[in-house]
DNA sequence: GCGTCCAGGTCTACC
DNA sequence: GGTAGACCTGGACGC
């Protein structure tokens, strides 16, 4: 399947916009991007190769899927032509980044997020990894896919600590899960809100989702009003602007004339040596 | 080998 | 509304 980027798309710089890649199902290797979505109830190998050649079937479901997951259809210009006068994110454009990797489902992320909440980014991968292999459905491959709800739904908090070990974390993957499951809660609606107070609000409804991993989904939703501070991001800021010493108050300040790009423009100041070489940037 | 600290926070009980 | 303190795990570090 041959999909249409838009201009200046760089998968690269897209796949690596931040951690996902590194979390199975995704798999980034060289230039091409994998994963496992699951379609009508079956689990496939879906390659992503630079110049978005897709390889796998049924297409009309998996053009979607890949225009989703790469943000194809976010329209950065208006973040551009911010970004074009601020010396620190001139990059940006001439890169083509801003589009942020995000799963094929919603729940993926949702998931994902709360597995990065206090704790080290190696013990985020051996949670996401134990539970891909654990309840993931197996593709042609043998790589499996991202559990769905219905999956994690008939576990119970026993398997998430002692298995996944996910610790405290574990109730709030049961109550999630069974709500997705059991049609209470519909997080792939959550791609349709306009209004990014309400999307806020809901998001920080959902148990073991706080300011931090509400503001990052948020971003991934296509909402960068808000900046999701963490303890990394409040690092970077110090390692870049060494002189400040209320990194939040200064972020504010600092992002505040990018209006609603203001999450996605610190989100690129932090991360810009990312793409200026070719080395993994979480291999350190 | 062992103890301590901390890492891409959240929730609850208090005040 | 703000603020301690508890919460799981695994890796780094010092001894």
């Amino acid at each position: 399947v041959q999909i249409k980027a838009p201009p200046g798309f760089d998968l690269l710089v897209t796949a690596r916009s931040h951690g996902w890649y590194d979390l199975p199902p995704f798999e980034l290797s060289g230039a091409t991007l994998r994963h496992v979505p699951v379609i009508g109830g079956r689990a496939h190998d879906l390659t992503i190769r630079a110049g978005l050649r897709v390889e796998v079937s049924p297409k009309t479901e998996v053009r979607q899927i890949v225009a989703s997951m790469l943000q194809l259809d976010e329209d950065l210009l208006p973040f551009y032509a911010l970004a074009d006068d601020d010396p620190a994110l001139a990059w940006a454009r001439a890169r083509g980044a801003g589009r942020m990797l995000r799963a094929p489902a919603v729940f993926e992320d949702v998931v994902k997020m709360l597995l990065t909440t206090n704790c080290s980014w190696s013990l985020t991968r051996i949670m996401v990894t134990r539970l891909v292999g654990e309840l993931g459905l197996p593709a042609p491959s043998g790589r499996r896919s991202f559990p769905t709800p219905e999956a994690m739904a008939k576990k119970d908090e026993k398997f998430f600590r002692e298995v996944v070990r996910a610790g405290y974390r574990a109730p709030h993957l049961v109550k999630i899960a069974r709500d997705v499951a059991g049609g209470r809660l519909d997080v792939e609606a959550f791609r349709s809100i306009g209004d990014t107070a309400d999307l806020r609000e809901r998001l920080l409804a959902l148990p073991g989702i706080g300011p931090y991993a509400a503001e990052n989904l948020l971003r991934l939703l296509g909402h960068y009003d808000f900046l999701g501070l963490d303890s990394w991001c409040r690092g970077r800021l110090k390692e870049l602007y060494p002189r400040i010493r209320d990194t939040d108050a200064f972020a504010a300040r600092r992002y505040k004339k990018f209006g609603r790009w203001m999450g996605l423009a610190m989100w690129l100041d932090l991360t810009r040596e990312w793409h200026d070489s070719a080395q993994d940037p979480l291999a350190k």
